[in-house]
DNA sequence: ACACCAGTTGAACGATCGTTCAACCTCGTT
DNA sequence: AACGAGGTTGAACGATCGTTCAACTGGTGT
């Protein structure tokens, strides 16, 4: 498709558009950010912007799959390179996102999270694509709990695990914008320590009561257990 | 202060402003909503309006007073007359605030938290008190908690619990509204009452090691357990 | 040399934005 | 009856909104 990866500075029309609306959209919020303010950011003229988008809500529905797209490379994929053991991505997940608000001062937050809340009531196509953008983050963290398999009750609905701390990461940095620090979202990400550190207890306390008294029932495996202080990162608070 | 008070239809300039902002702000959030709506809503003319309001911006700040003072008599005070038991009250609150999504439409959601993302940044004033709204719905829940005691864990730092809570409210509307059902927020309410059950029953398990075969320790009262199934209200899901 | 066209330029448009203000109405007081 | 104060009226303002378009540029195919 692409002749050239236009991954430096020098980038099209289209991507620096992308790149400026995406990021003036994150920083104001949609309808505050004027049309004006991000032909500026991109260096670009009207005309050419509506030579590349039909209008300001087309360009909002390519600025959300570019970040669905974007998600992958600069979000998941460095969490997952910094931390290998599956419970601890969440967190250090959870830990990227803290730095990213400590950069901007404690400002901004989630971009699609912001969003959602402003346009998904009135603009069905973004709606739809907010929604895939949340859908394919709660996957990436599906499927680290997947991987976590062993450590999590049995019965556990690792899918609604994974949505659920979304939940809490957009819940806390909605608070912590608020509140203009991170002590919000540094207890929310806690409190969802605790959840997971009681959800591992289950799943241990299920162990012993499947294989009582070192008499291992037919077929079942040890279930290899880690070693009890497994935190590679330091904790949010 | 005031010489009647205009609970009917019939309510004076400021108010009829108030409520009408108050609604499409929720509705379509602050920078969608043009002051010409606002007028047009509450039946009043462009002077009036700005003889009561020096502008939008203070609007907005009303509005959130407004909304402050409204918490009591209009969230938490029929909630506390559905529910008795203090942790049966959290889930009225979360089924609470569902019954309103579903009159909407699954729209609109929390309608500080939909400001909150807007313009908390942006504002310092509408920042702090969007914080004091959300002080005050976790106070409320806080005493809740507290009224909770002896069913929760010793240590618990039970306002970081209701934090929690509204973190959990606050993310779970954001991705009702994205997918377009209220599956995710019903979801992270019961992801919320699985956490619950895990805090009552290491309580539990906290009292049972504590008194370990009806041998009271020295100034141990009992710990009045409840009935195991107390749960007034259909669970969310 | 010419046609062609994707892409760019920037002035200009009508609509809507938030806001102003001089005139006016409606009372209670004197 | 005269007055002043609190509140209302609505036309109008300049600024900015998102958008249009005729003219232009640079490169490619023939």
């Amino acid at each position: 498709m692409n002749a050239q990866e236009p991954t430096g500075h020098e980038a099209g029309t289209r991507e620096r558009i992308l790149r400026a609306a995406f990021q003036l959209f994150h920083e104001q919020g949609y309808h505050a950010t004027g049309v004006a303010t991000i032909l500026r950011e991109a260096g670009v003229n009207p005309g050419s912007m509506y030579h590349a988008f039909p209008g300001k809500e087309t360009l909002l529905e390519h600025v959300l799959e570019y970040a669905l797209e974007l998600l992958g490379p600069a979000v998941m994929d460095p969490v997952e390179a910094a931390a290998a053991d599956p419970v601890e991505r969440v967190f250090a997940l959870m830990a990227q996102y803290r730095a990213g608000m400590v950069l901007a001062g404690c400002r901004m937050g989630c971009p699609i999270g912001n969003l959602a809340l402003e346009v998904s009531d009135n603009h069905p196509e973004a709606r739809e694509l907010i929604h895939r953008n949340f859908a394919a983050w709660a996957a990436r963290v599906r499927g680290w709990l997947d991987a976590a398999d062993d450590r999590l009750p049995r019965g556990l609905d690792r899918e609604r695990l994974a949505r659920f701390v979304l939940t809490v990461m957009e819940g806390g940095l909605m608070q912590a914008r608020a509140a203009g620090g991170l002590a919000p979202f540094d207890e929310a990400v806690a409190q969802l320590r605790d959840y997971f550190d009681a959800l591992e207890s289950r799943a241990r306390a299920e162990v012993r009561r499947r294989a009582p008294r070192r008499r291992a029932p037919r077929g079942a495996q040890p279930p290899a257990r880690r070693a009890p202080n497994t935190r590679p990162n330091k904790e949010a608070r």
